[in-house]
DNA sequence: TCTTGCACTAGAGTTAAGTCTAGGGTTTAT
DNA sequence: ATAAACCCTAGACTTAACTCTAGTGCAAGA
């Protein structure tokens, strides 16, 4: 069985136009054409594509995508590189995990706050330090009276 | 206590740059300025920069971020208001995060396959599918010969 | 065979979020 | 009173990752 670029756009929730994009950028270069130039997409490319997205949606940069799949196209000499790329990626995206579900809590501690019965009170507080703040550097308030 | 735009630059870890970019896009509209046109940060215009950091640093899109802003500079009536807003970007954080960890799930086993001790021979079996697949499609091989 | 749909390339355009430059005032220490 | 270190704006430029257009060719059904 193979697929046509729109069948693979379907499957991969991947555009016609990303899809041809990511062939330019090199990060198919395994993709076989047809007589017509049409491009033609076994089941192992998909499995490749799938590799792909996953390092995509994990916010890896194209450029080091392409580079990745520079090691699969050389075969099993490059096991080692590959994996040193994706674990220096893993790193990364754990990071980032971890960064945003730091900066989460901030926001989920202004929810509390907002979520609180007298969340209007308190926020008023908010406000009027906010404004003390201000006056007390003689500056002017940029907040609304009440 | 105040701060210039320098200093304001070293807390937070963002550029001079971006700090004038952000006041541009309306997200420190709370921000004095001095007789020269300067601005003039105090603690608890910081206090807010640390919100605008928090939704920034988990995916927030600067035009939502200002919407954010626009409802703290209206005081305390929209508390409500406010409160969707980050529920909601809750949401998208939260399910986000979710697709992340799923597709690093898909990266980690790629390194523990080639991780394993017969890595190399279990990517030459990975190989020899995708030729197999290529070559009963009539299609070139794009891998090296072993 | 004609129409409709899908494919191709090259290259222009878009969007988000900065980043930098030019030209010009201000403040501070010497 | 001048150099060094700040600050300002407007607006041009950059980067990443698409997204689309124009012009053209192939393919399959009525």
């Amino acid at each position: 069985m193979t697929y046509s670029i729109k069948e693979v756009a379907e499957k991969t929730n991947l555009s016609i136009y990303t899809l041809r994009f990511y062939d330019k950028q090199g990060l198919l270069p395994f993709v076989a054409r047809n007589e017509a130039g049409y491009r033609v997409f076994t089941e192992g490319d998909l499995a490749l594509l799938e590799t792909i997205c996953c390092l995509k949606n994990t916010g890896m940069k194209i450029k080091d995508i392409q580079k990745y799949i520079a090691y699969v196209m050389q075969g099993p000499t490059t096991v080692q590189k590959r994996k040193e790329l994706l674990q220096h990626h893993r790193q990364e995206v754990v990071a980032k995990q971890e960064e945003i579900a730091r900066n989460l809590a901030g926001i989920d501690y202004k929810i509390e706050l907002y979520d609180a019965p007298n969340a209007t009170s308190l926020v008023a507080q908010e406000v009027a330090a906010a404004k003390a703040d201000k006056k007390a550097n003689g500056l002017p308030d940029p907040y609304p009276s009440f």
